[in-house]
DNA sequence: TTTATACGGTCTAAAATGTAGACCTTTAGA
DNA sequence: TCTAAAGGTCTACATTTTAGACCGTATAAA
């Protein structure tokens, strides 16, 4: 019996669809690179820019992962110095649609959440 | 100039609606647990059978942080052994809404993804 | 001529976060 | 008497994230 390769691995592992995708996508940055790249297409250190307080290590792991899995295409101009451009799929911007939805959400709650924090702050904090 | 009291910390830190809602939901388990209380209440343990694979700790950690937005109530029987239910609030159930709409797409398009996936990888092994 | 800057990363060490599993308290049952 | 169950907490270890130095080349400024 040989060992599993990589690639079956990585098929076997999640048997779940939505904890697959959602596990990729809810991981701190990977919806925020998708948000940043939606108006249009990026450079490396455009998007630094753009989301402000991540790591270069990061956006470059997590760029990578989001084209794995066919979100984004990225594209190496062989220029000096190098030139390199992030863009979404068709995949990349059907998933920003449901997103969408999300973020709205979001935007409407987002008072009552911060409310309801202070309460629980205040509740603990004066019994 | 006092510092800042921990409440106003937390109003203050994250100016961005979407980032401040999305960091707390987007954690690997928040979604899970929210998704678990979909049909209705459930008890500590019983949540931790219906997941799976969380720990204890990070279960009642994540329970904590979703009782604090306002997305769970925590219901405790002085019983012994005590009984501690986990119920949806309104805004948990409103914040579905939109989420199932992010699990169809997940459902949708998960064989697309993973045959990227795939394909990325033999293109890296045999370049 | 030397120096600085920009590009798109990688590498390393340290900090933050997550995990597994022992432990706690009280009561009922074997 | 010993075990199990409830809903957790605590500790030690493992994994993940971060900050920041470094890399190579080329153009622009001093």
């Amino acid at each position: 019996m040989t060992a599993l390769t990589a690639s079956e691995e990585i098929v076997l592992e999640q048997p779940c669809p939505i904890r697959d995708v959602l596990d990729r996508i809810g991981d701190q940055w990977s919806l925020l690179i998708l948000e940043a790249l939606a108006p249009g297409t990026l450079r490396f250190n455009a998007l630094m820019r753009e989301i402000g307080d991540i790591s270069k290590q990061m956006l470059s792991r997590t760029l990578k992962q989001l084209e794995q899995d066919g979100f984004i295409t990225r594209t190496l101009y062989p220029e000096v110095p190098p030139r390199v451009e992030y863009t979404l799929t068709p995949l990349g911007h059907s998933f920003l649609e449901p997103m969408q939805q999300l973020v709205a959400w979001a935007d409407t709650h987002h008072r009552t959440i911060v409310a309801a924090r202070l309460r629980y702050q205040t509740a603990q904090t004066k019994p």
